[in-house]
DNA sequence: AACGATTTTTAGGCAAGGCTAAAAAATTAT
DNA sequence: ATAATTTTTTAGCCTTGCCTAAAAATCGTT
């Protein structure tokens, strides 16, 4: 049984190293979680312990081919679970992460199956982040960042990187929205600027903003 | 912050409690929650001390208003999931209960609401037991024992008593479901077994089974 | 009313998951 | 190459929720 405070590391670990592939430090995963460095060495011992870990004192942990299955299953459930909120419960984008982070850790087969079916197999989240399927595998993204776009050139806006609060309330403020037809109008080097164009009017975004912005052609 | 463990008790205590106003013995809740007296008894101070509980050593508790509301906003919530498991993720009404004990323990005032609505206020669950409203009072079911109807009345069944495993399994090998009209044949005296007629077939059932069916004239 | 049986509470312990403070290792700077 | 700094680990302690065993209170019977 992986209890639900091993499933918040499981997550941190494969979020803070590419999958889990990579070793990541203690410190990282603390700042995470938002707790002690000491408390992360205690449980990345018990993860190791369960097999769901490789752990080296003094050199990071990365996760074995099980623990990323774990926690490609809480991700997919949490996910999954932020489609249902925002299509069917109306919840906005920026609502629905705290809920999510509950409904992730309910453990039962069928749900997952059910709720994946229910929502017609959704392949990203309200954020454009991609939903993993049973095996822990999912398609990436391949939008690129509006920056790397051609002046003149339109895509879709399929994914945003920051998902803090204040960013997303940015989005709506600006009537920004995943799924939204954008154009790239103009760059301006001397701050990295960039002027664009969505369906209802023209916007000059900051290099910062613009920085966040996916997009796929 | 009421605890998912604290949860567990107040629910308890409302289910063999009429609603948590009448005291109920330590001894109950143990049976009730399989655990052991003297966990409860700790467990029973920290809900006196929390002003959830009524408890008088030796003497059993009840619940306060408080209390009383923490516990029903719990059935609320995991009723309104029996529902949407039901009617909306293929479950069968034998294979909710599981889950809805974990999903009973999410936090959100939103996602209760919402729920709500989008399973368009139901009043009962699948079980036909009452679902709690916001200040967790609800319309008593006004559906009566089988064995108190007259022979060649008819009634919806409308609530079953015993919710086990066993006794659904039997409900739907027999096909009889929660909503089903049913006729009142016959009564016999010698083992008060009923003669029944359903929209489907005339079937005998034992008084054991006669005792968990509640049908609304 | 008092004895025995049952129920409830108390006392002391354990595992999980956190914390602080101190020790040890690794890294960076001189 | 060694000193200073940072990171990581260890050690010891705390809370929650559970347990067992023993003590105390209550109940039921005669």
């Amino acid at each position: 049984m992986v209890t639900l405070s091993e499933e918040n590391y499981l997550k941190a670990i494969y979020h803070l190293g590419k999958q889990g592939k990579v070793a990541v430090s203690t410190n990282a995963i603390a700042e995470k979680i938002e707790t002690k460095a000491s408390s992360v060495t205690d449980m990345i011992k018990k993860l190791a312990d369960k097999n769901l870990a490789n752990y080296v004192k003094y050199q990071g942990v990365s996760l074995t081919n099980e623990g990323r299955l774990a926690a490609a299953s809480v991700i997919r459930k949490h996910r999954l679970w932020e489609v249902f909120l925002v299509n069917n419960l109306n919840f906005t984008w920026d609502e629905v992460h705290e809920v999510a982070e509950q409904l992730e850790h309910i453990k039962s087969l069928k749900l997952v199956n059910e709720l994946d079916a229910f929502l017609e197999y959704p392949t990203h989240d309200p954020h454009g982040d991609p939903i993993p399927d049973k095996d822990g595998n999912y398609s990436p993204i391949k939008s690129i960042n509006i920056l790397e776009i051609e002046e003149g050139k339109e895509g879709v806006l399929s994914f945003v990187k920051d998902s803090s609060d204040v960013f997303l309330k940015y989005l709506n403020k600006n009537d920004l929205a995943l799924g939204d037809s954008i154009k790239v109008l103009d760059f301006e080097p001397f701050d990295k600027s960039l002027s664009i164009e969505t369906k209802s009017r023209k916007l000059i975004i900051s290099k910062e903003v613009a920085q966040n912005l996916y997009l796929s052609l």
